[in-house]
DNA sequence: TTTCACAGACCGTCTGGACTGTCAATATGT
DNA sequence: ACATATTGACAGTCCAGACGGTCTGTGAAA
């Protein structure tokens, strides 16, 4: 039985746009990712597409915090079945890595290179961004059990080293190196809690 | 007194061309890099633009090959004034870095990100990409005199580091945790020279 | 005279967005 | 409870502009 209430409707029909638009950018980079192709890839009206959202730009805005918000899923339903602690850091840094290898990083690296040069992506993503940095760290450091500036530090050199890998991996196979090298990421990190546990 | 022999002329336009391309896709982005756009900003005619790259697609292929030369040069230059050996390890980490965030990887970055899903750019794109990598490595180990397994590590945990901070950087301002991050991969990468030194 | 680097008009296609039409889900009056 | 008016979620057509690429013309170098 299909939805009834237009409130039903309405939510349906928006997040089927969203994770449309989202394939879309997977599938087509940004560049190719055009109102016609969403409409069609969701089996959608033009009309549906311009009344969700009333312009492309809209879209890609609207689409910015979708993926910022199943980012942040993921990773807290990463966090919640974790004993916080030291014991913790692998699990988060696998959480971390996976969530940064999978459809919805492509996604929202699309954006985040067309943020460059179209400010209307730009001014959406920016704030976006800071607020997801901001509450994945919370989730983050809650997880380890602290804060400490070196951790933090240690953790911000993951993320930058993350990005890195999903760049190179784009273009190369998966090279058997990204494991070494995050675990070295790794390894800083563990050093880094301990110290600051012992302390 | 402008050139006038046919090949100068062909030579010229031909640099000019691709000399803008780049410019546009820094100033634009992969999408917004449109043939009309470079013809515009050249000043050149639509017969100019087509008489020498038959196609939009040969423009970006060509210009491919243009980035990767003058990366390698830019780093060749730096290499050249060094004297080969533990010390110059700082000086090149830092003539990667400027290579690495200057306007012409800018250019790069955008045809790597296209080169996820359009195949022309990509087929294009990896084996200059691999060709440029192999030559940046024989640049490096020379330079440092060593080509060590730890160290070849050490290298490629930078490089990855230094995309990761360009990606970074295109939304952020310019973090004072990026040198201190760097910094960590040179020790990283100086212990290890060290190492392959003293064996 | 021939060649070729370039000029620029032209064409079919596609894009984002405006627009009007349709019909079921609601709100309202009785 | 029922009939009727209104809203809103879509459908689908249309259009001006921009796109990449073809084609013919032109003038200076060879």
């Amino acid at each position: 039985m299909p939805p009834t209430t237009r409130q039903q409707q309405r939510d349906q029909t928006r997040k089927h746009l969203l994770d449309t638009t989202v394939a879309c950018l997977v599938e087509y980079g940004y560049a190719g990712t055009t109102t016609q192709r969403i409409q069609d890839h969701a089996g959608v009206s033009r009309g549906a597409l311009l009344h969700h959202f009333g312009s492309k730009e809209q879209l890609f805005v609207a689409a910015i915090g979708h993926i910022a918000e199943l980012h942040l899923e993921q990773i807290k339903a990463a966090a919640k079945q974790m004993t916080p602690g030291k014991h913790a850091v692998p699990g988060m840094v696998e959480a971390l890595r996976k969530a940064m290898s999978g459809s919805n990083f492509l996604a929202g690296l699309e954006l985040w290179m067309a943020a460059r040069t179209d400010s209307a992506v730009r001014s959406a993503l920016a704030p976006s961004e800071r607020q997801l940095g901001k509450e994945l760290w919370t989730v983050f450091s809650q997880t380890l059990g602290t804060d400490s500036p070196r951790v933090r530090m240690a953790y911000e050199a993951l993320l930058i080293t993350l990005r890195g890998l999903a760049l190179t991996g784009l273009l190369r196979e998966n090279d058997q190196r990204a494991d070494e090298i995050i675990r070295a990421r790794l390894h800083e990190l563990l050093t880094a809690v301990d110290d600051a546990e012992s302390s």
